[in-house]
DNA sequence: ACCTGAACACCGTTCAAGT
DNA sequence: ACCTGAACACCGTTCAAGT
């Protein structure tokens, strides 16, 4: 019988460690326990494995972080299809992008916390989002004010959404957030006194829960008219 | 002499330490050394004492860090003043809001990875954008989501413009963006290709330095007022 | 009340040794 | 080439002991 190349592995033992069963592996952890839990221990031991082994395939920690967060936004820009409105394409690229966070929000702090594993010099996107704003007519600054406002918006908004309470004291802390709001000051604070209700846990800074158990769906869809609209304005500037 | 109620120290002595001393350092420790390498051990040393020392003044690690978010922020709202335009005061709000992250960049990472300690419930920061937005106009549901674009994209640019880059392979790092970059195809990526000189080191993703060496300021001051036109948008929806 | 000092559990990583 | 196994340095935190 002929064995595939790589691999000792027999029917029974389990497939061969790679870079890419390390990686899969890591994100289950994540999406378990959290990104703050994660350790190469109990990724080993979900292999079964020997801590060390995974050294072989993968250089470090960070580096491991890095490709989960570049695996869980694999394929976010769409095909940029001949004829499409700029605004539907990025209505299209927002969307996807939260749904998925929304998958793995675990992943959410990784996301917020660097520079680099972000977004991992996708030029698939960058050149989505740059012939979608260059359709739009932006050339030159213009181009290159639309592009950062585009990334960081798209950014911004689901980081801060789906990032975790901390998990530690959750219960207390619910509870500690919900008796500050009930006693807002309506003479301090009149318009938030005002609208309590309707920000209680769907506001930033004002909520006990993230967007896994409440999501900002209606302030998200928003949030990319605003985005649209800003860069119409930008490309009606003199 | 009467002494200090709290204090036993002499004047040779250092002061005592206190929570706002542990904080205070840990910033500075932060500053110089970033929010990955901070630890209790040098924290400690910076302050003369035994690590376990610190303990006394707060409870752990994680709340330091949201007291140093906290710190760094205290006092961004403006006051609102009256018969201001709604416009200016959320220009300002968010010129206060990057000049603050700027002072302590390595802040950054810390902001982004968090739900809490981002602005810890500062009822004066939230009444500040409400009552703007509701001079504005906005009102039920369009006011909580003119309220969660500010939030978003008042925290998201900034976060992003200043996380720090990988601290251990730096110098490699960068030549190797810088590499990928010149090796864009222009048959594939070709707004990119054509954009590149405009772009490098000046937009998201495909820049190798953060805010503090390379500042995005001409994109930031084109975000804000895309962010105050996307607003004008949600305010004149029907 | 506040700090010292020892100690523990945990974790990322290195390296020699096996097969 | 790929994994085991021992080992090390580092770190957050607990707790008993001092003053």
């Amino acid at each position: 019988m002929a064995k595939p190349r790589s691999a000792r592995s027999t029917a029974a033992d389990k497939p061969a460690l790679t870079r890419e069963r390390v990686v899969a592996a890591a994100l289950a952890e994540i999406d378990e326990r959290g990104a703050d839990a994660f350790n190469l221990r109990n990724l080993a031991e979900r292999l079964g494995v020997y801590p060390t082994a995974v050294y072989w395939h993968v250089p470090n920690k960070t580096a491991i972080l890095a490709e989960v967060v570049a695996t869980v936004f694999r394929d976010v820009a769409p095909r940029r299809r001949g004829g499409e409105d700029w605004r539907d394409y990025l209505r299209k690229l927002f969307q996807r992008y939260r749904a998925s966070m929304r998958r793995h929000p675990n992943v959410a702090p990784l996301v917020g916390a660097h520079l680099v594993g972000n977004l991992r010099i996708d030029f698939d996107f960058v050149e989505g989002v740059l012939g979608a704003l260059s359709e739009a007519g932006l050339t030159g600054t213009r181009l290159v004010a639309g592009y950062n406002a585009v990334v960081a918006a798209l950014i911004g908004f689901v980081v801060q959404e789906f990032s975790p309470i901390p998990a530690s004291d959750a219960q207390e802390w619910q509870s500690a957030v919900q008796q500050r709001l009930l006693a807002v000051d309506p003479q301090a604070h009149p318009v938030l006194a005002a609208n309590l209700p309707l920000l209680a846990n769907r506001a930033f800074v004002l909520r006990w829960q993230n967007g896994s158990e409440a999501p900002l769906d209606a302030s998200y869809r928003s949030f990319v008219e605003q985005v649209i609209a800003g860069l119409e304005h930008l490309r009606e500037q003199t």
